[in-house]
Order: structure tokens, then sequence, then C-alpha cells
DNA sequence: TTCATGTTTGTAATCATTACAAAATAGTTT
DNA sequence: AAACTATTTTGTAATGATTACAAACATGAA
């Protein structure tokens, strides 16, 4: 895809081939990735990759403004390929991140109270839809959310 | 005070006086804290207290919503007394976190697209009034977060 | 080619958070 | 009060995301 080489050099970012692939990864794919799910994905296209070029590269693309870090999921940043502006809500139960589209004219100000806006985050907590649903599920609690790095087994 | 005494005691909280203790602190300040701040702070009056203890005591009164828990730093998480709705604004300069009082109608509404909606998080980030007015600083580039944590000195 | 500069990689630290079990505490029953 | 039980607190040891750092690598200019 030469469009992806243009965006990166459109900001002034050399269009490596890591990076082509980073950016590919992110804007393709629709799903809030993490840095762990990137690199597990990545390892096969590029198997040298390390963690640390996706750190760099992340940040990279997120000062330039290509993608945009979400701090929803604690313990674990993910990345939006999509930085038109618009909501998330992530599910306690099922973990899963989805978009929501809201109109929210206060952040498009850029400034309130004399203070400089350059980020807006609006994240909902919540059981979602599909987890209400679903038989067995009817009572969760409030405020229990698990996050996908403590759903796995302790080895103890 | 025995006011937050019978607030422990009525959501089926044992008042000890550890968690008496941490309440005071994040309900009497105002200031975001996170766990090492409030622990550094309350080891004066309680010697022995753990930071374990902090985390236990705060995620249970996370659950019971008597404080709210934000991600709004990355890489350490902050507590919050006040739980009535309002969003927060992030200094990228000099990390203060500021309350911004917003009617958010969105989240009021306890469910979204048939998602149930348990927490609201507005945050904005970017720079504060008086970073922006501070000589010096006139030129903050967008998205340069500094978390406290790593505004340290390195040790090698 | 040589040089300088930017990029990638691997390894080692840092540090918030969690897991876990022992010690301490409080409430209850005898 | 002692004995017992359940809850709470504490200290220590993992876990794991993120950062620091320097060596290896690639790239483009002179």
């Amino acid at each position: 895809m030469n469009v992806l080489k243009d965006i990166l050099s459109e900001r002034g970012i050399r269009p490596t081939f890591q990076r082509l692939t980073v950016l590919a990864a992110v804007s393709e794919n629709r799903s809030h990735v993490t840095i762990r799910e990137l690199h597990a994905a990545l390892v096969k296209k590029i198997p040298t990759l390390s963690k640390t070029t996706l750190y760099n590269t992340l940040e990279l693309f997120s000062a330039k403004g290509l993608v945009r870090s979400l701090s929803i999921d604690p313990g674990e940043a993910r990345y939006d390929g999509v930085v038109a502006p618009h909501h998330h809500f992530y599910c306690s139960v099922c973990g899963r991140i989805i978009d929501i589209e809201i109109s929210c004219p206060t952040g498009r100000a850029g400034e309130i109270h004399g203070h400089r806006i350059d980020e807006v985050h609006g994240y909902f907590k919540g059981v979602c839809r599909d987890c209400l649903a679903r038989p067995g599920q009817t009572s969760v609690p409030p405020g229990k959310h698990i996050p996908a790095q403590r759903r796995r087994i302790s080895h103890a």
C-alpha cells in the first residue's frame, strides 16, 4: 500500500517496513489492540520484531496523531487506529471494547476554563448487551472489572 | 468522626481504624491521590500500614461506590473521593488533575445501545491554564504526557 | 566506501499491582 | 475469660507492562 507510505511520509515519519506493518495492522484492525496482541500477531510477518519497537512506534504514531492510546483497560494500554472523535464502552464481563458514536461538544472547543485540550477520552464501563442477554450472567455486580491480564490461570 | 463510621456501616463495611483513616484521607482530600501518595501520607498515622491494605480497601470502597478509581494517569491509578458525576482534566506538563464540571447526559441514562452503564469516565488531556501562562512553556507539544512515576531520576 | 544519523533489537531495570499465607484483630459462644 | 471462628491486616514474593539503555543494523549523503 503506497497509501500507508504516504501517510507516514506526510508526517515526517520514515516509512520503514516495521512501521508500515504496524500502521496497517492498527488501522485495518478495528479491535483496539494491546502491545501484547500486536506483537503476537506481527511476529508471524516479522520474526525479529521486538516489543520495544512496538512501544516506540505506537508512541510515535500517537504523538503524530495517527493512532489514539486508550487507557480504558486498567493495566494494559490499547491502541485505536480510528482517530476521529468517538467514545468507548468496556464490558467488564467479556472485556470487549465497543465504539460509541457520540457527539461530545465539550472537547471540540479546544479549550475549557483556559486549559488547552489536546485529547478527549470518553469511557463507559459496564456490561455489554450480549453479556446481559447471555443466560447465567443476569446478575453481574457493577464495578467488577476483569482485565485480560488477570483472567489467566495462576502459576502457583 | 462518627459520620464516617456510619457511612461504612451503612454499606456493610466493618469500620476498622485503617478503613476510617483511608476514607477520611480520600474524602477530605481533593487531590485524586495515588496509592503511593496515600501510603506515604498515612504511615505517619499508622506506621504498620501496608500497601496491600490500601489496595484492598480502595477496591472495596470502589465496589461499594464510596470512591471512584481514575485511570487518567497512565501507569498509576488515582482515587477520587467525590463520586458525584464529573469529568477530569490532566495537565501533561505539571501532572495536575483538575475537576471539570460538565453535564454529560449520555451516561446518566444508565444504558446505551442495550449496554448497561455502570461507570462514566470523561478525561481531557492537555496543558492547564497555569502552565500555558508560565513563561518558557509556551510551545508544549501535544501528547507529551509525563506521568509522575517517570519523572524521577534514573538509578542507573 | 566512509561517515553520520536514524531505526531496530535484546536485555536488564523499574515499578504498579496481585497472589498468598501468616499474624493480628474482633465477635461469638461456652 | 478461654476457645473458636471469621474477618482484617500485613509482609513477602510473584507477575507483567513499560522504560532505559546500548549494541547491532540499515539508510542516505558526501
